[in-house]
RNA sequence: GCACUCGUAGCUCAGCUGGAUAGAGCACCCGCCUUCUAAGCGGGCGGUCUCAGGUUCGAAUCCUGACGGGUGUACCA
């Protein structure tokens, strides 16, 4: 449920019936206890405004709320903060609607907002590496949670599978044997393989060069190649997809080579609309404040990324019909996204409705502050990291002896996974992360087997009870009043979430709502001998609900949980 | 040089549109398993929020400057 929304209408009906004429502000959860559950801080704001005391303005609010037996109390403090406190009531009736909901009380948008969310976008020369986790990881999430309220959601998996390393790569396909697809079995040493012999053998640079030529006017024989190695290529990310639960398929491939034929137009009417300049013999756009221009097109007449990325954004808003678009790449690319957005909005290709967005992420660092690379300055492998994500988990449960022999290698995956995934996802994007195996893997705090744990502690309540439950949510204990707030503070935390592409606004709510259950479980026993029924029955459902909101929590990232750990 | 960005506990990070005593995890010390999974829970230790000004009733949060780190800066993607 809209829980926040739902208290400021109240306080905004009661600016109204107070004749209070100003902007709405929100109200904001409580930062501790005893200021209840939610706090309104705008009276002060008003104070200067109106010219009046802020405590007087704080009484005139709270005597006009209205809240219809929400809200239960509310205390005016310090210079003028109003708390507010949940009906316990209100809250337990809440909670059984959220518990008897598939959706936990979560309604699709009405209007839902068709969104393109470009992510993953690895390079079809190379193999993956842990550089593409991000993106991977943090546009999956988007695109599953965005789709989750209700917005159409568009995967584009912007490959790139054209330019001049091409020529490089079918050329030396061509003389290293006849079976591609086996001799592509390790796309990272073909690659090496493949650069070596372009340095040094002039004969076969020539041939190379020749070869770019030759595929981009479209010549049959290199076009089969370069199918083959891109149909080779694309399956070791599908591979590394399916590993790590991506939903992206090659239905969701809008590969750079696509937009070929619309890059000619792209230059001509950003000509017609007299926001191209020449300089230096390019063609250019130029943004205000700014000397440095976006190249449209090469001196020679060659096209660039930034034209691709203009007929994208074209094909996205013109033909995909998109309202926002959502790039989830990483943060050196933003100077790049400034002015591609800008010269797009100017040239007419989005329209004032279209929400441009670059969601960015920050590098991934070693232990010393450099960029990470592996110990011979190469990079890792994306498949490498999860095969041993996958290995360390497997020793840890081998080590712990709780899994049928049949089912550590499953477990292993989904908690080795999952703990890779949720490292990613767990901190802030914007910034720098140090990359480290032990932090990456570790499975202590903010982590996914923390609430993995939980979940599946709770599974184990209801194998043990197996009866129907019934009857009120009561919410007599303080820990169980906390618990029930943040249950039904998930909706927020989605929405927070998707409103500033965000993934860590979901582990945080995550990892408070499976720590207060843990206090709460471990204070207040639900099956042990002597508790009341109608109190059992009232803290099974709140472990169910619980339960479920980490699993559809964890859902959103694309993490699954165990009934068994 | 210019632009952007970051600077919070020994380490890794939260801190939502400025709000009441700055929060976690790890590490370190102490306690809790005959009782719903101890991959857990409780307690302790640890911060002049880089520094200096400014705006404000009120600043980790907004503005300016300094210092320090990172990134970007014309025909690669």
């Amino acid at each position: 449920m809209k829980l926040k929304s739902e208290i400021n209408q109240h306080i905004q009906e009661a600016f109204v019936k107070a004749g209070i004429e100003a902007e709405p502000m929100s109200v904001t959860e409580a930062g501790k206890p005893e200021f209840g559950d939610y706090q309104f801080n705008g009276a002060m704001a008003l104070a200067k405004v109106l010219g009046k005391n802020p405590r007087q303005i704080a009484t005139e609010i709270v005597e006009k709320i209205d809240a219809d037996g929400m809200i239960s109390r509310t205390e005016i403090a310090g210079p003028g903060f109003i708390n507010l406190w949940i009906d316990s009531v209100w809250m337990g009736e809440k909670l059984q609607e959220m518990l008897h909901d598939g959706r936990l009380s979560i309604l699709p948008k009405a209007q839902g907002v068709k969104t393109v969310v470009d992510y993953s976008s690895p390079n079809m020369a190379k193999q993956m590496h842990v550089g593409h986790l991000r993106s991977t990881i943090i546009g999956d999430t988007l695109a599953r949670l965005f789709t989750f309220l209700g917005d159409e959601v568009i995967r584009q998996n912007h490959i790139g599978d054209w330019g001049t390393q091409f020529g490089m790569l079918i050329a030396y396909l061509e003389t290293s044997g006849e079976d591609a697809y086996s001799s592509l079995g390790d796309l990272e040493q073909f690659y090496k393989d493949a650069k070596v012999k372009f340095d040094s053998d002039p004969v076969f640079a020539d041939m190379a060069r020749e070869y770019v030529v030759k595929l981009q006017g479209g010549d049959a024989h290199c076009r089969t190649l370069w199918q083959q190695f891109i149909d080779v290529s694309l399956g070791h990310c599908e591979e590394a997809y399916r590993t790590l639960d991506v939903t992206l398929t090659r239905k969701d491939v809008r590969a750079e080579s696509s937009y070929n034929e619309m890059l000619t137009a792209v230059v001509e009417d950003l000509r017609s609309g007299t926001i191209l300049q020449e300089s230096d013999g390019a063609q250019c756009v130029f943004m205000e404040g700014s000397d440095v221009p976006l190249i449209i097109q090469k001196r020679d007449g060659g096209f660039l990324y930034a034209t691709t990325d203009l007929a994208a954004i074209r094909y996205r808003t013109e033909v995909l019909g998109a309202k926002r678009i959502s790039y989830v790449v990483d943060a050196r690319q933003a100077g790049h996204f400034k002015q591609v957005f800008d010269a797009a909005r100017r040239a007419g290709f989005v329209g004032e409705d279209v929400w441009l967005e670059h969601v960015s992420f920050g590098m991934m660092l070693d232990k010393s502050g450099r960029p990470f690379k592996t110990r011979d300055g190469g990079t890792v492998k994306l498949i490498d990291l999860l095969d041993e994500a996958v290995s360390r988990a497997k020793a840890m449960i081998e080590d712990r002896g709780t899994q049928e022999a049949a089912e550590v290698e499953k477990v292993a995956r989904i908690v080795g996974i999952g703990a890779v995934k949720y490292a990613e996802l767990s901190v802030n994007r914007e910034s720098n992360y140090i990359f480290d195996w032990d932090k990456m893997l570790s499975f202590e705090g903010n982590t996914s087997l923390y609430l993995q744990y939980a979940y599946a502690r709770i599974q184990s309540i209801f194998r043990k009870y197996g009866e129907k439950i019934d009857g009120d949510i009561l919410l007599g204990d303080p820990l169980e009043a906390r618990l029930g707030m943040m249950l039904l503070r998930f909706e927020d935390a989605l929405n927070a979430a998707a409103r500033e592409s965000m993934p860590h606004y979901i582990t945080s709510y995550l990892y408070e709502l499976t720590t207060l259950f843990m206090k709460f479980y471990e204070q207040n026993p639900i099956l042990k001998e002597g508790i009341p029924a109608e109190l059992r029955e009232s803290r099974l459902q709140l472990a169910s609900l619980t339960a479920r909101t980490i699993r559809k929590g964890l859902d959103m990232l694309g993490i699954q949980v165990l009934d068994r750990l």
